[in-house]
DNA sequence: CGTACTATTGAAGTGTATCAACAGCTGTGG
DNA sequence: CCACAGCTGTTGATACACTTCAATAGTACG
């Protein structure tokens, strides 16, 4: 069943979830909950809630009371923050299918502090703050599961901080590059990795503007690091990215 | 028992905790853990080591593999990452009694991501990795605990590395200044309250230079928004710091 | 074929780092 | 007691990376 919405709005849309897999246990969206007992499972099977959102649509926004954890099923989405009233956004991450949204907020009795933005047709399950809390506080092995991925994300977000004090927009986008490609190395090892964004993207990602970001990748491909190609970025010299993300 | 130690490393001695409270759980280091059971207690008890720490000592450093957690029992510690090679020091946080070190790095299994270093005097609890692990499985309400506090430092990191992205050296500054009084301020509210930290510090904590520091502070007072008095930084008009905070 | 969006490139303006000099204060040792 | 070095804070001059504004080129799409 569908309903258009007017714009401006999120779209949530009851549906029936696609993926066959949902009803066995490799749906990523459930991956992190593998560990409840089976009546922790059914409880979060009749709270659960999937819903379908298009591409550049606000999930939750700003300041909003968070009433559940979000898990994503399929897409990605972005974390924005606003700083300076509603001047400029910056993006503080991006998250995909298997990661949770709003752990953190329900965790601490807060309302949202970042405002999450689909980047690609997406579809969530919402599970109820209150049923959420209920499974964590009987389930030790997700407990544990949480704190990791809390910890490990952490660890990323510090060190994001620790690069915007000092170093140069051109290292940041060294970074971000070897970061995008760091996933995807082993499998295509042969082949010059390549990354396809928007300079936007990589703009807030960066945390600079269009223009730099534009001005960087030519100074990277001038010096022989990467070739750009109709768009898609391609690493050429993986170590003279590593030796530029220290400036 | 009192021992000398080569300079530059850090200066662990064991010693009896002075605090009587220590063997009660009003010592702020075992706050955390006050929800363990006799047993669990009586564990960390017997594993739990003590030490003292000069002021600027090194507690912890970079890429240190993370043997134990380690709980504050007095004094202040500041949390430092490294920008491009040791180029430029960052400082990502700072802890005081009761919170604790480590926590992501034990439960990421990563060495250090930061370096600790003591900003005053303290004593420091240390807990080794796997009895700390042990008693966080077998108890979710500190697994709870855990998660709320992770939960809610991220959320400051995180504003914090919004805050970096377009922000003015004035705004951040302003928003340290907000930060700092935000707790002291229902106790002594007929006074205007007052900041004392070296330039040095605060330069570290905005990501910033001393010199600019010192500029920001003496345009706010020309605007008066503070004052400054031999070496103290007195709040003024906290209205406008908050407005200044924002740009 | 035009509209709209994204990417590129140029030129000007500015905030901040950096280098450098100096003042105030503290502790040290002759 | 003074002289000296060492540290912190202040202030000025300069350099530069980045933002901002603006114009142009490329690309997708109806």
């Amino acid at each position: 069943m569908w309903l258009t919405i007017a714009r401006g709005e999120c779209m949530p849309i009851r549906f029936r979830c696609p993926r066959q897999d949902c009803e066995q246990n490799s749906c990523p969206a459930k991956q992190v909950f593998s560990c409840l007992s089976s009546e922790q499972d059914a409880r979060l099977g009749r709270e659960r809630l999937a819903r379908r959102y298009d591409a550049g649509q606000v999930v939750v926004h700003l300041d909003t009371p968070a009433l559940a954890v979000l898990s994503i099923h399929s897409g990605r989405v972005q974390l924005v923050r606003q700083s300076g009233g509603d001047a400029h956004k910056v993006v503080v991450g991006t998250r995909g299918p298997g990661d949770l949204l709003g752990v953190r907020e329900v965790l601490s009795a807060m309302p949202y502090q970042v405002t999450v933005e689909t980047l690609e047709p997406s579809v969530l399950c919402s599970v109820p703050r209150e049923a959420f809390l209920d499974v964590v506080r009987d389930c030790p092995e997700l407990a544990m599961r949480l704190l990791k991925t809390l910890a490990r994300d952490f660890l990323v977000t510090e060190e994001q901080l620790a690069g915007r004090a000092h170093l140069s927009v051109a290292a940041r986008t060294a970074r971000l590059l070897v970061a995008l490609v760091d996933g995807h190395r082993p499998a295509a090892t042969a082949e010059a990795p390549a990354v396809s964004m928007s300079r936007e993207e990589m703009a807030l990602l960066v945390g600079t503007t269009r223009e730099t970001i534009s001005r960087s990748l030519h100074r990277l491909s001038e010096q022989g690091a990467v070739k750009l190609e109709n768009g898609s970025i391609h690493i050429v010299d993986d170590a003279m990215l590593e030796r530029i993300s220290e400036l």
